[in-house]
DNA sequence: TTGCAGGTAAACAGGTCGGTGTACCTATGA
DNA sequence: TCATAGGTACACCGACCTGTTTACCTGCAA
């Protein structure tokens, strides 16, 4: 297989092929033999980078993880901009859940590092909405964090055994009614007043 | 391995062996042998109730199948009682998500007649959330059926990668408020007005 | 030119997978 | 008494798994 190997490193192209074929087919369902054979590269090569198939899978999480900043736009607008997202990745049709949760049920053992990489990307999440939901004034904004999160995953799993994209408008909507119950109907201090909703 | 064959017939012993390892190890994690073994039977009689792996699967999946059927209780205990049932479940440690998401992760194939029944399952649930929503005269009962699926099966899903049951209270709370805005706040019509919670 | 780092292809090791073939055992009922 | 249904034990098949080894190739710098 002709691969040009000036684009990106020989470990790049690894983890590109592991992130494809590990989301796509799922993990236990792929062996190295294939990541390796989908980068380009020799089966030595693969382990000179990632001493074993654990480790790469470590490596997979690990750059699938994104760091949530919230940003300058309307708190409540990222919130739900969020679900919209949802929305996109259930309608692309290569949407195949969760990466991490997915991780976590493939292996099974909680003492393995994916266990630890997963729970600290929802934890990251849970707090991306605490904090928006302090910009709010939200009620609890804690616990109300919980309940997006909450949302977000009962999304990616709903759409994962019934492809509906329209499910993450359900949820969309649910955290909607969420956010009227906790006050956080306007935002109090809007960075642009002026600004129409969405 | 001595087993009482008086007790169950070897069809009913190698279903709950499969339901034990695959639900607690993963059905890719477990191979045929480990279950004929736990069942106490051999590969050959395995195979002669079960031709495949795949048949085994789809009966371990089909027996785990609880018909839900509403009672006569108010309808909003019952909804909330749902998700006390699943901070029951949590808190039991051996939990490990939903045997149906699972098998859809695991599988990966769409097609698996396990994909299916998945779907199946859950509609059952929704169907079950919307006549109990029709009965307490709530706003859009389909739309908010899906909420509350959606709330469950969040549920679930955060617990597995953070074990914690008192997520099951915070999707029961999220759950409520849901209800309270579609102006379900208490039965319309209750069967039996002096009935008490069962 | 030489040396070598870093790559390749391919075979191999040791094991597990789903599934089959074979030969033996045993309880039951005609 | 004997046939048979249904079970057991166990070796076996080919495929695939993670991971290692071997031997060779190639570009580049001293």
């Amino acid at each position: 297989m002709k691969v040009d190997r000036s684009v990106s490193s020989s470990a790049e192209r690894i983890l590109a092929a592991a992130d494809k074929l590990f989301y796509r087919q799922g993990i236990r369902a792929v062996g190295v033999d294939a990541v390796a054979a989908e980068a380009g590269v020799s089966k030595r090569t693969l382990y000179n980078y990632y001493p074993s198939k654990d480790d790469l899978i470590a490596a997979y999480l690990t750059a699938r993880f994104r760091h949530l900043e919230p940003s300058d736009a309307p708190a409540r607008e990222q919130i739900l901009g969020n679900f919209d997202r949802l929305e996109r990745m259930f309608a692309d049709g290569s949407f195949r859940g969760c990466p991490y949760v997915n991780a976590v049920t493939e292996l099974g053992d909680p003492k393995h590092a994916a266990a630890g990489i997963a729970l600290q990307f929802k934890e990251q999440r849970r707090v991306w909405f605490r904090v928006l939901l302090e910009r709010l004034q939200a009620r609890d904004p804690d616990a109300l964090a919980t309940q997006l999160q909450i949302l977000v995953e009962g999304a990616l799993a709903s759409a994962l055994v019934r492809g509906d994209p329209a499910l993450a408008r359900s949820a969309r909507a649910a955290a909607e009614v969420l956010l009227d119950a906790a006050g956080a109907r306007r935002p109090v201090r809007s960075v642009r007043p002026t600004r129409r909703a969405r």
